[in-house]
DNA sequence: GCTTGACCTTCCCACAGTGGGAAGCCCCAT
DNA sequence: ATGGGGCTTCCCACTGTGGGAAGGTCAAGC
C-alpha cells in the first residue's frame, strides 16, 4: 500500500499519517525505490488505532502512550485505565465550561427581543451594565479590576 | 494608563492587549513621546467587552461584529441575537461532540478491571476487536443531543 | 515510445489564541 | 547614576489539520 491507499484504509488522511510520522507517533514507513511510502495490514492497523483514540478526542501525547502500553503485553491494565480517567476528567470540565458559556449566552439570548430597535440585553451584559448574572466559576484571573474606577492618571 | 495598567483594570493581558491591536480588533493605543501606549477608560471599557465576550467562548472574529454593533447606537437586536444564537449552536454542537466521547470513554472505563493484569476494554475498543458500541455520531449536527442523554443501557 | 493525469515527495504557510522569552529602551526611586 | 521593573518589537511554541507549490513517479491510453 501507499500512502493514500494506507490513509483511505485507516481514515487518516494522507497528510496527518506523514506528520505522525514526524512526530514519532508511528514508525518511519518503509520506502519504495522511487522514495514512495509504503504500508502493510500493521500499519493500517496501528493506524486504526490512533484514529480511533483521536475520535474519542485523545491528544497526540496520550495517544503515544496508550500505543505503547497496546504493544506491550505485559501491560497493566490499571495505566490504560488511568490515562482514560485523566482524559474523561479533562473532558468534564471541558463540557462544564462550554455549557457555562452556553446557558449564559442562551439565557441572554432569550432575553433579547431580536428587532430592528437597538436595545439589547446581550450588549448590555457584554458591557459590564446590568448584568444579569454570570456566576463565571472557573479560571479566576481578574485582578485589580478596580483601578480603573479611580483616575489612574499617572 | 500604560498596557500593563490598562490590562489590570481590563483583564485582557499586556500581550492579548498588542495582538488585538495588531489584528485591529481594537483601534490603535496613543503613544506618549517614549513610545509607549497609552489608554483611557474608554479603552479599557471596550477591553472588557472584549475579555467577557471571549469569557463565553466568543471566537474573536464573532467579537469583532458584536464590537462593531455596539458602538452602533442604531443597531438592530436582532443582529446581536443572531450572533450569539449561532455561537449557541456552535456550543451546543461542540457540547454534543465531547459528551459522546466522555460517555464512550467513561463506558470502556468502567469495564476496565484496572489492576496489574494486561486485559484491557479500553486497548481492545481502540483497536477495533469487540467494539462495545460506539455509535460514533460523526459530523456536527445534532444540536441539543446532550439533552437527550443516552443511558448507559444502549 | 510518449503523453497525460493521478499520485507521490518535501517544504512552507495558515488557522485561533495564548504564552514565553530575548534584546533593547524608558521611567522612577533611591 | 544606578538598579529594577515596565515598556517596545520580534520570533517561537503549542494543537492538529489543511492548502498549496515545485518537482518526481507510476500506470494507462494512443
Amino acid at each position: 500500500m501507499n500512502i493514500g491507499q494506507a490513509a483511505a484504509a485507516s481514515g487518516v488522511s494522507a497528510k496527518m499519517l506523514r506528520h505522525y510520522e514526524s512526530i514519532g507517533l508511528v514508525p518511519k514507513a518503509g520506502r519504495t525505490e522511487a522514495g514512495y511510502r509504503t504500508y502493510g495490514e500493521a500499519e493500517v492497523h496501528t493506524l486504526r488505532f490512533i484514529k480511533r483514540a483521536r475520535d474519542l478526542g485523545l491528544p497526540i501525547e496520550r495517544i503515544r502512550l496508550l500505543v505503547g502500553l497496546w504493544r506491550d503485553e505485559r501491560r497493566p491494565s490499571a495505566e490504560v485505565k488511568r490515562i482514560a480517567a485523566e482524559h474523561v476528567a479533562e473532558l468534564r470540565t471541558k463540557i462544564a465550561e462550554l455549557t457555562g458559556m452556553c446557558e449564559t449566552l442562551e439565557h441572554l439570548a432569550a432575553a433579547c427581543h431580536g428587532d430592528h430597535r437597538p436595545e439589547c440585553p446581550i450588549l448590555r451584559d457584554l458591557e459590564g451594565r446590568n448584568r444579569t448574572r454570570r456566576p463565571k466559576p472557573a479560571a479566576a484571573d481578574r485582578r485589580a479590576a478596580d483601578t480603573a474606577g479611580g483616575q489612574a492618571t499617572r
